[in-house]
DNA sequence: TTTCAATGTTACCTTTTTGTTATATATTTT
DNA sequence: AAAATATATAACAAAAAGGTAACATTGAAA
């Protein structure tokens, strides 16, 4: 993922420090979204859904923990990354935010410096984390991030819309796909592909995989099973 | 099977992160057991036989690696999971951990939301709930998402009209539906078949279902019943 | 009880859907 | 640009599903 597609949600009721942290980041290519309490906060974050929260802990209205506590009751928002502002040596605010479900927290008085390479190295865990792509179903192995799978230890390179059509089917084993949902998702709806190009696709994959782990439901669609 | 018959099974050398991994577990009600290292592991793995266990990769003794493959080689521990810890970006380890057989890996620093969801994630599969698309009529499954039913744990795959034929009748049970209303909903009403249709397709149904579970109400329809 | 319309049953036919192979057309790599 | 690899399609084969006709059976009303 790009810097530039990255968002990042500000929320202090003091405009000062909006305005410095904002411009350190804004500087580093990241997209900026502010908020001044911790309402404003939780509704801004569920709308925009940004990559990481900076909460500032004391705000009107409602305080840092607080909000935080909400955003991450937010199913969508679980993988958000929440870094509380604290004032040095407010140890309780550390111990309780963490609680409430932080990821990290950064201290005042703010240094751009600091700020920023801590913001970095969030984000860069978050990154990561977002390439933890494997899975494993029975002796398969998939790893979305290296567009490879294995199976029964034996490495195998799959083409891109035949790895696209397995991934799909095995992100939910035992799932019947329909031949419209498979259409939409590997393919994009966009393209019109005629009538047999999802049945020669799942032939390559049975001859690689194995012919029993896809199976046709008739007049619906597709299925992986164990 | 409830969280609280569930054990898992902690293993690293690191006091701190049996700690911590084995709070949050607690939290959500697993058993949790604990070891320090492999040699441990194995012993404890025989003796409580767990459901999962959580294993890191470095330890003194026997590693993680080799702890599963002996654990893995006790027949009584076939279905065992097994989920290492490893640290992140140690590729190796997530190669050489799926060969040993493990299921899933977790790469520290440890997230205890990501932690729990995974490990939850795991063992869903010991319970059977949990599943929107689901019905249950007696002993009956109706698995929408999957387009199957289970008859006494039997599987059954039906052919589609069958299987939406028995949906509808199914949806409310004791119902009387109109054969208008049958045709409409599963055939369609553009669609003009013979008068002969539905009944060969409730024969079918009451063949692979069982003959009581279908009434006729003459001049009517028919129901579904318990 | 008899009647008759509604439903059950069976075997068979038709249509639909999917599988398979060969071939054409991109697309990427060298 | 040539070669290699992917992807799509066409055309036919195979299979499964769906539908129907013809006859049997049922059960409620006369």
């Amino acid at each position: 993922m790009d810097k530039k597609d990255i968002k990042i949600l500000l929320v202090d009721d003091e405009p000062d420090i909006l305005e410095i942290v904002g411009y350190n980041l804004s500087a580093e290519g990241y997209q900026i979204i502010t908020a001044e309490n911790g309402l404003q906060a939780v509704k801004k974050a569920k709308k925009e859904e940004p990559h990481l929260i900076i909460l500032d802990v004391m705000m009107p209205e409602m305080d840092g923990i607080e909000a935080c506590e909400q955003i991450r009751k937010i199913p969508k928002l679980k993988d958000t990354l929440i870094t509380f502002l604290t004032a040095r040596g407010e140890d309780y605010s550390q111990v309780a935010g963490f609680d409430a479900g932080a990821d990290d927290y950064i201290t005042k008085p703010i240094k751009p410096k600091v700020l920023v390479s801590k913001v970095k190295a969030l984000l860069r865990r978050y990154k990561q984390e977002e390439k933890d792509g494997m899975l494993k179903i029975g002796n398969l192995v998939i790893d979305r991030d290296e567009y490879k799978i294995s199976l029964k230890g034996e490495e195998i390179i799959l083409p891109r819309k035949e790895f696209e059509l397995l991934s799909l089917l095995t992100s939910k084993p035992g799932k019947v796909f329909k031949r419209d949902e498979i259409l939409d998702k590997v393919w994009g709806n966009e393209v019109i592909v005629g009538g047999r190009t999802i049945d020669v696709h799942i032939r390559k994959l049975r001859e690689k995989i194995g012919d029993d782990s896809f199976k046709t439901v008739k007049g619906v669609g597709y299925k992986f099973v164990d």
